[in-house]
DNA sequence: GCCAACGTTGGC
DNA sequence: GCCAACGTTGGC
């Protein structure tokens, strides 16, 4: 059995937030939209049920990662692709050649506090995570195990 | 295959 | 709301 990986999702809180996933059935959802190839071939080639996920929230203040997730499936097919109501159309993509997948996301437990971006900043053991580099937007990023015990220990601390 | 134009992301 | 960074598109 493969290793457990670790991601980072960004969300726009005002469009999906932590607490929109907690409230979800089983608190899990898919993970759709992405249009990204990178992200997609992450979603494809590198994960797996059971790898651990930090929930950041982007585009608020502050920015900030404010839970843990789970993945809860194998990558399949985004069917939002297919749908030419859906804002995330795309024609590129058809049932006999799926262009774009999802995987589903299962929430873990929120953060005693958010572990925010200026602090991840400050923080030499997380100096490295992608997070933080100039000009960095996946949507989805790897992080490493030692960076996710990190801040789910961060996360976890009172204050 | 180059590259300029354009759209999007996302911190500030 | 600004704008830097970056991916994508499309003319040539």
């Amino acid at each position: 059995m493969a290793a457990r990986k670790y991601w980072l999702f960004k969300s726009e809180p005002t469009a999906y937030s932590f607490d929109d996933l907690s409230k979800e059935e089983n608190q899990t959802a898919e993970w759709d939209g992405v249009r990204n190839y990178q992200v997609r071939n992450f979603m494809r080639d590198e994960m797996r049920p059971g790898d651990g996920v930090l929930f950041y929230h982007s585009s608020t203040t502050p920015t900030a990662v404010v839970g843990t997730a789970t993945i809860a499936s194998q990558a399949y097919p985004d069917v939002t692709a297919w749908d030419p109501q859906s804002k995330y159309y795309d024609p590129k993509s058809s049932p006999d050649n799926p262009a774009w997948l999802v995987v589903d996301i299962k929430a873990d437990r929120e953060f005693a506090r958010p572990v925010t971006l200026a602090e991840i900043k400050q923080n030499p053991a997380l100096a490295s995570m992608l997070l933080v580099r100039r000009g960095m937007r996946l949507s989805i990023q790897p992080v490493t195990q030692a960076e996710y015990e990190e801040i789910v220990l961060l996360g976890s601390q009172n204050g």
